[in-house]
DNA sequence: GAGTTTGAAACT
DNA sequence: CAGTTTCAAACTC
């Protein structure tokens, strides 16, 4: 059911999009496409567009997906509800293989099977209606969004001088995805030509670390939320997997994972100084709704609880007015409870969203500043809230919420400790993965369940 | 746009 | 596992 709302999510973005600027919509038609794919267990694409990042559709989906998608999403703009024309190539694996020196056709092949299926998916009524409608809300904010991004920026990529784009420094790598134009790399070699050598390295990676490529930003099982019930959210919910661990930046600066993911520290976290505008590790929040204002106020972080509490309630007040729109309030969970943030004025949707979810349309290249983030996630979150949770990995919700999980890796240590976790027994991860790798040895299990 | 800072990733 | 180095993004000027 998870999936089949977030693919109608998608679906419906699609649809809604398709006026919408080239860039929203082409993104969005990615996603699209990605989920379906995922669904089929495809593998995949490469990113194609410029704005990979901008959106990310969701949740534990991998990024190729988001790359997939964008290319999809031109075609699916045209082709999509109309005929499934496409590609001859056969969808999956095969085309993963034959590595084209240009991109496109690969993508579009893939794209276009993903396409079809999401088409006939939406037609056929595959998708609740409910979804639809909890939907709605993101749906406009989303399309805002993107129009938002094509105005101003242009999405950038890595820049990567020195790793080659094979080394989770590389963005593009790290998040699953090919490097494509926009990219400003040397010498890379993530790259569908170097196929063989990009998922060699990426088992190598995650032989290291099994969780290297899964979302940093998870959220604990034991929050999740009911659709439509806020009162279940918790502000916690989302946390980094493994923690930051900074020193200098207090958890103030996109330095900070933590941060940059827009999620609050946690036990897990060995960072010094802590005054992360989403929740500090202490626990204790700092609701404004402005996060530069945060750091400014440092007062404001030293305030009570009580005060924060205060804060809390008048944080939608705040949104409201930045916004100037009738955008919902968002109670204070709501804000953390959603996982990502726009921040980035580049487009680039925090890593850890991608995965996380479905939220991932949310970040985007938003001109709204980071603490807007806030603003514009609240007005998703309760349409999306129930889908991000849905799209993690199970083996993120047993294993790695803040409590018990990664924690393998005690919080001192940075690296995830192997497998034995239950990693490879989430259906999503692992069909976002699929998506990417054709096949990893270590998650064999894995399966999209439908 | 160049240079600096920062912290994750990689290495020893 | 701790300490160090490398790296590229984030940030500052």
């Amino acid at each position: 059911m998870l999936r089949r709302c977030l693919d109608f999510e998608l679906v419906a973005r699609r649809k809604n999009l398709n006026d919408g600027s080239n860039c929203s919509s082409s993104v969005m038609l990615q996603s699209d496409e990605r989920f379906a794919s995922e669904d089929t267990q495809l593998v995949p694409l490469k990113p194609s567009n410029d704005s990979p990042r901008c959106i990310l559709p969701g949740i534990g989906l991998h990024l190729n997906a988001l790359a997939i998608t964008s290319q999809d999403n031109k075609n699916t703009k045209h082709e999509t509800l109309s005929s499934g024309r496409q590609l001859s190539l056969p969808g999956s694996t095969a085309s993963f293989h034959s590595p084209k020196s240009s991109q496109d056709p690969l993508h579009e092949s893939l794209t276009s099977a993903s396409t079809e299926r999401d088409v006939v998916a939406v037609e056929s009524g595959v998708l609740p209606a409910e979804d639809a409608s909890q939907t709605c809300g993101y749906l406009v904010s989303e399309e805002r969004r993107l129009e938002n991004a094509g105005e101003t920026e242009s999405c950038k990529r890595c820049n990567c001088k020195k790793s080659k784009c094979l080394k989770l420094y590389c963005e593009c790598f790290a998040a699953g995805v090919y490097c494509i134009e926009p990219c400003s790399c040397q010498d890379c070699f993530n790259k569908p030509i170097h196929e063989d050598t990009v998922l060699a390295t990426r088992k190598q990676i995650e032989s290291r670390n099994p969780l290297a490529f899964a979302p940093k930003v998870i959220r604990s099982a034991d929050s999740l939320p009911e659709p439509g019930d806020e009162s279940s959210k918790t502000p916690a919910s989302a946390r980094h997997k493994r923690g930051c661990n900074c020193k200098k930046s207090s958890c103030l600066k996109k330095y900070c994972e933590c941060y940059q993911g827009g999620v609050g520290c946690s036990i897990n976290c060995r960072c010094e100084g802590c005054k992360n505008a989403f929740g500090r590790k202490d626990g204790s929040v700092l609701m404004e709704t402005e996060g530069e204002q945060e750091e400014d106020e440092m007062e404001t972080c030293e305030r009570s609880t009580v005060d924060k509490k205060m804060e809390k309630t008048e944080i939608p007040n705040n949104e409201e007015q930045n916004l100037g729109s009738a955008l919902p309030r968002t109670p204070l969970q709501f804000c953390r409870s959603l996982v990502q943030l726009p921040f980035s004025s580049k487009c680039k949707p925090p890593r850890s969203l991608l995965a996380i979810g479905s939220s991932s349309g949310f970040y985007t290249g938003n001109k709204y500043g980071k603490p807007n983030i806030l603003h514009s996630q609240s007005k998703f979150e309760k349409s999306l809230q129930t889908a991000p949770e849905d799209e993690m990995p199970e083996i993120l919700r047993s294993n790695c919420s803040p409590n018990s999980g990664i924690k393998t890796a005690s919080p001192n240590s940075k690296r995830v400790s192997p497998p034995n976790t239950g990693f490879g027994s989430s259906p999503s991860r692992r069909s976002g993965r699929k998506l990417i790798l054709q096949s990893i040895p270590s998650f064999p299990s894995l399966t999209p369940q439908h």
